[in-house]
DNA sequence: TGATTAAGAATGAATGTTCATTCATGTTTT
DNA sequence: AAAACATGAATGAACATTCATTCTTAATCA
């Protein structure tokens, strides 16, 4: 399980070693991960399936990831941090308030448009039991820039201060996300105006 | 599988008919799901651990329910219809806008303190795949009073009208359900003043 | 240059486990 | 004693994971 005997009886030359080049099925097989249980979640969908979407033998993905568990969990955090960067990465803090906010708006829908599949896999639940402490960990962490911001926001007086910025933070996303999701589930369909309204009212939520 | 032979040749007397008494294994049967699949999801819990809960034995399960699937969907029906009273029921229609709002939250909030096992079903999304049509279309139904009232505040004046009622209910649920979901999971703790600031942060969501 | 070969990489059939469902048998009710 | 009920061990299907085998690669040598 666990005899790696890496550099035993090397005591002689070339050090060479073999480390080999492939890198590349172990990105085809968290595209393919991705793409399938984002559509029929992680329970829903057999590793060979996924091998299968991955053009590779099913034996292959365990070379690449100790078990479905530990694929989902960096799955997750390959997803989260891209995520993140995508939503938040290169904002300009200076720019006005409302800015701001209309701007990550357009950021988070231009997501759940543009990577649909990687927005659902985030949104799915059934994975949940699955994480492990490092996932939740950078999970929470994600959300520490976001949550300064609403505070800052809070301090100058721009969103009410009559809740705590955590709850403020929690209600807007729960708005948005159940938004795409209604949508996702048919329930609603979404024009731009609906959506710039959705927007606005959030904002009147955050204002107070 | 669908061969009820209920009152086949029963043409004679009494009538009496042998309907039995038990009623109670059933009840029992669909309590213990509903708190089991509410801790560890529809998937996470295999039937044996239902009867054990259930003080039933395995089969005894399907001599009320076909199969999990149709379990799992009168169980939905039933909560469904049973939570739609406690949130909406006796609503006297005639009080002002924000006095009924407010009546509605606490009753939401009262709901998932009161009934954990029962909200946390609801709200689990891995029992989707498993609700037939009947189900589905419940859940539409159950909308249309909440939303009824959403348009007639439009009308109103009282919630703004730049955008459909139905969106303003998805942006208001999200929201709600985000919060206590963000309790469950660890990541808040509501104290009663932030549930009330909460309350109040969706109203002006709603008036803009 | 082309041949040889050993180590890594890839594979998918085989394995062991988990689970929904069934059914032969026992128990209770009428 | 017949009819309805209840039971849980047995069944078969689905799945995650393994492993004996085959394929590739590239270092070495003729």
């Amino acid at each position: 399980m666990n005899n790696h005997s890496k550099t035993a009886n090397k005591a002689q030359a070339p050090v060479r070693a073999v480390r080999p080049r492939i890198k590349d099925k172990r990105s085809a097989i968290l595209q393919a991960a991705l793409r399938v249980f984002a559509e029929g979640g992680v329970n829903g969908v057999p590793m060979p399936v996924v091998a299968q979407q991955a053009n590779v033998g099913t034996g292959t993905i365990y070379r690449y990831f100790e078990s479905k568990e530990l694929l989902v969990n960096e799955l997750f955090r390959e997803q989260k941090l891209a995520i993140n960067q995508r939503l938040y990465g290169d904002l300009d803090l200076q720019r006005p308030a409302r800015e701001l906010f209309d701007e990550v708006w357009r950021r988070m829908v231009a997501f759940t448009r543009e990577a649909p599949h990687a927005y659902r896999f985030m949104e799915l639940q059934d994975h949940r039991p699955y994480l492990d402490e490092a996932s939740r960990q950078l999970e929470h962490e994600a959300l520490a820039p976001i949550l300064a911001q609403y505070r800052a926001l809070q301090k100058r007086g721009v969103f009410r201060s009559d809740l705590r910025a955590e709850v403020l933070m929690t209600l807007v996303w729960g708005a948005f996300v159940n938004l795409i999701k209604a949508e996702r589930d048919g329930h609603i369909s979404l024009s731009d105006a609906d959506i710039d309204a959705a927007r606005d009212a959030c904002w009147s939520l955050c204002t107070g």
